[in-house]
Formats: C-alpha cells, sequence, structure tokens
RNA sequence: GUGGCUGUGGUGAAGCGGUUAACACAAACGACUGUGACUCGUUCAUCCGUGGGUUCGAAUCCCAUCAGCCACCCCA
C-alpha cells in the first residue's frame, strides 16, 4: 500500500487551489480597504500560551491540542487558533508604541486534533482579524461589517450575522450565579454534558442541543437582561453603529463561546448549508486578554473565519483559467517554430499552451478546446515556409492569417481576427 | 472521545457465493481524407480500501484494520 497523508490533513489540490486563491485575495482586498494590514506568526507557540489564553479548562487546550516536547525539552504546541499568536507577537515586539491602534490579518493552517467531518479537519485554515486597542463600539461595528462585506463580495448573502454580550468580569460572575440558581432546580433534565458543566461553564446549557436542555432552559435568565450599565451601553451603541452602517445582524442571547478570552460582544456568521458546522465565521471581544498576556491593559476585538467552510460555500463555476492561445504544429522544423513564438509571447504575457509531444493535429485541436484556449496558430510546413500560419478564434470559429512574429500574434489576440477571403474557418 | 452508515477503474455506479466485474461519463487514439465542440469505432479494473479467516470456489459471508461520511461532542 502506497503511503498516505496524516487523518484530518488534507491535500488541496489544483482545481480547489483556485477558489482558495480567490477567498484568500477577496480577504486581503477587503481587509485593506478597512486599515487592515497582514501580520504572519509561527504555526508553533509554547503550550503555555494557549493555556492561559484561551483557558486550560476548555475542550480545545484539554483534548483537542497537538502538544508536544521539542529536542530541547521545551513544551511547544501547534497553534489550534490565531488570536493568542498574534497578541504575544503584538506584546512582544511592542506594536503599541508606533500606533496604539492595531489592526492586524492573519491566514494560515491551525491544527486541533478532533474527529474529521466534512468542513472540519485536523489541519484547518483560518483567515483572522485583531483590532487592539480601542474599545470603542464603532470598531465593533466596524469589524462585523468588514466581515460582512467579506462575504457579499464573495457572493455570499445566506451565512445570518448573530450577536451577543457576554458582559464583563464585573457583570458576567452575576449573571453566572443567577443562571446557575435558575439551573439548580431543573438539573435532572439537563443531558450528561451540562450536568458536567453546570459548575465549570453553566452558560453551555443555553446553547446545546439536546431537547431536554432546550426544555429546561426556557425562561431561563438572559444574558442581556444581567448586563451592567458599562456592558449594556457598550451592546447598545455596538447595534447603533451596525445599524448606522447598514449592516443585517440578528440578536441571540443564548450564544455562547467556547474560548475564555470573550467578554462584552460576541458574534457569529452562520449557514444552514454546512449541516452541524454552522459557524462560518466568529469571534468577538477580548478586553482583558492582552493584559492578561502581559501586555498594555488594551482591549481587543477580532474574528476568525474557517476557510474551508467558506470554500465549501461557494460554487464551481468560473474557477477556469483560458489560456491566451494555442499553438498546433506539424512537423519538427514548425515545432521549433512554435516552440520559439511560445517562449517570446510566454514572455511577453501571453498565455500559451502547447502539446509538447506534436501529436496529430486533430489531438492538438482536442487539447486546445480543452484549455479552452481562445485562439489558436496552427503552423505546418508551408506556413513555415511563407512565413505566416492559421490562426483560430476558437469560440467563434472563425479564421485568419497572421505573420509568424510575436508582435503581429499578439496583436491578433488583443483586436481579433479579421477573417481572410476565400479561406476560413467552418462553424 | 461516543454512536451510526459506507468503501468496486479518474468519476458516477451495477453485481450480493461460481460472470470475460455490466453500463455511463471522463481520458487516449482513430474515422468523417491537414482544424476542436456533433456522430461513429477502438482502447482503458488479472481486480473489487487493506490484512487475515470460512469455503472446492468470495468483490459478494466472518473478523480485524484503515479511510470517508453523518450525528454527538467541540468549534472556524
Amino acid at each position: 500500500m502506497a503511503l498516505t497523508g496524516i487523518k484530518g490533513f488534507n491535500d488541496i489540490l489544483p482545481g480547489e487551489v483556485r477558489k482558495w486563491q480567490h477567498v484568500e485575495a477577496t480577504a486581503r482586498r477587503v481587509f485593506e480597504i478597512y486599515g487592515f494590514a497582514e501580520i504572519r506568526v509561527p504555526v508553533l507557540e509554547k503550550t503555555e500560551l494557549f493555556a492561559r489564553s484561551i483557558g486550560d479548562a476548555t475542550d480545545i487546550v484539554e483534548k483537542e491540542m497537538y502538544s508536544f516536547t521539542d529536542k530541547g525539552g521545551n513544551a511547544i504546541t501547534l497553534r489550534p487558533e490565531g488570536t493568542a499568536g498574534v497578541i504575544r507577537s503584538f506584546i512582544e515586539h511592542k506594536l503599541h508604541v508606533a500606533d496604539s491602534v492595531a489592526k492586524l490579518y492573519y491566514l494560515g493552517p491551525m491544527f486541533r486534533y478532533e474527529r474529521p467531518q466534512k468542513g472540519r479537519y485536523r489541519q484547518f485554515h483560518q483567515i483572522g482579524v485583531e483590532v487592539a486597542g480601542v474599545s470603542d463600539p464603532k470598531v465593533d461595528a466596524q469589524v462585523l461589517t468588514m466581515l460582512c462585506h467579506f462575504f457579499a463580495e464573495l457572493g455570499l448573502t445566506e451565512p445570518r450575522l448573530q450577536i451577543n454580550s457576554l458582559g464583563c468580569h464585573d457583570c458576567r460572575p452575576d449573571y453566572r450565579r443567577k443562571l446557575q440558581d435558575f439551573l439548580r432546580e431543573r438539573l435532572d433534565a439537563l443531558c450528561d454534558d451540562c450536568k458536567r458543566r453546570y459548575e465549570t461553564n453553566p452558560l453551555r446549557a443555553l446553547d446545546c442541543k439536546s431537547t431536554g436542555c432546550k426544555e429546561a432552559t426556557v425562561g431561563a435568565p438572559s444574558v442581556l437582561d444581567n448586563l451592567c450599565a458599562g456592558c449594556d451601553d457598550h451592546f447598545t451603541r455596538t447595534r447603533n453603529y451596525l445599524d448606522s452602517a447598514g449592516t443585517a445582524y440578528e440578536i441571540n442571547p443564548r450564544m455562547v463561546r467556547g474560548l475564555d478570552y470573550y467578554t462584552r460582544t460576541t458574534f457569529e456568521l452562520v449557514t444552514e448549508r454546512l449541516g452541524s458546522q454552522s459557524a462560518v465565521a466568529a469571534g468577538g471581544r477580548y478586553d482583558r486578554l492582552i493584559e492578561e498576556l502581559g501586555g498594555p491593559d488594551y482591549p481587543g476585538i477580532g474574528f476568525a473565519l474557517g476557510v474551508e467552510r467558506v470554500v465549501l460555500l461557494l460554487d464551481d463555476e468560473g474557477y477556469g483559467n483560458r489560456p491566451d492561445l494555442f499553438i498546433a504544429f506539424h512537423g519538427e522544423p514548425a515545432g521549433n517554430e512554435a516552440f520559439r513564438l511560445m517562449s517570446r509571447l510566454q514572455r511577453s504575457g501571453v498565455s500559451v499552451e502547447i502539446d509538447y509531444e506534436g501529436k496529430s493535429l486533430k489531438s492538438q485541436m482536442r487539447r486546445a478546446d480543452k484549455f479552452k484556449a481562445r485562439y489558436t496558430l496552427i503552423i505546418g510546413e508551408d506556413e513555415l515556409t511563407r512565413g505566416a500560419a492559421a490562426i483560430k478564434d476558437m469560440d467563434r470559429g472563425i479564421q485568419g492569417e497572421v505573420a509568424l512574429d510575436p508582435e503581429r500574434i499578439a496583436a491578433v489576440l488583443r483586436s481579433g481576427i479579421e477573417p481572410t477571403a476565400g479561406e476560413g474557418g467552418q462553424p
């Protein structure tokens, strides 16, 4: 048996890569409109970084990280998400000194040891953004607007934006206690997972899919009714700015997060089209994280989107690239001329395909058709002696003649064929 | 990590104990007498994810293993 790849680690083959490039290029283009700059950080970080940022009681840190000891005895981990590394870099290089606002984006592979499914792999890719240094809700609304803008640019209008506020370190503990009080009498109705999490993370019950938990949490106190004055004001203003920007959203007071660092605004972009992998992008505010990791007392907000999931939402159409010209030839001398022309034309920016083996003319024409070449140049022996060859517009099926000269050929490719009398293609 | 389903050529698939392992698409070549898309012809799985077992005989039954999918879990 031949060697195979690792489970959950996928090859992205040439046909698919075009979609990826489109997604990445769109992200870069849109994000730069909003003033974001790319940052590239390593794939490996010290294990401690993730334990401290994501939270060591979370599932990600507890059982999904690719952690190991390197030859120097250091505990290191393949990044399971992007925020921690970006923030670490922000702090380490004191980026806040150069500018009190940092607007960064990144893209690349992330790693989590999960059971693979469609839209969920062990090596997966995220495009993410982080803003450090602004607590004003304008930036919350701007980040969300940019995220929706990005999806709109891809022609994806179906994912819906859901927002919520998780409160801050002042009001969340109170809410949590309140919710625990509410759940205490209904503990029996909860699923085993939520029973287990009752102490550690009772909020999860709000988001649980089991019918028992759904019923038990009907009438549960809502986070949004229990925000402190500051958080409540922040959420209201965020919504006002979203309205002002024309960004559509819905409020989902049951949305919770799996990473511990989130505060205040949280959000998800959800789709119906990916089965249980419904979140295609998600993020939120993390006002304490930077300080907790040893940086300045800076607020932050960011999101990450799953590239695999976005690619899955894209249609297959329209990702082919058509060569400008296919050169068909007959005989060795014509082959040499074809090669010479191809080289010159390619150097001047024209994309040219050729049949390297010089098969039959029919075979070469078929290949030109398969490549969807716009034009085909046909060089035979008499064309060679005449110094001019037939050039065919493959879409229109008409044929003309052109001198065997790179510049004349390029000119025809630009302005089209003028059919020569007497000769010419049949439809 | 838990539960369920699936695994036949590049793709979609038929076959369900004894067949030359159908068929369609794709692909390669050829015919239509130097030029693609239509039509026609030829070729294309010594082999049925892998390893073992049962049997006179297995792609078809059993076991294991690997992989994929779906749901849970979690999350982007």
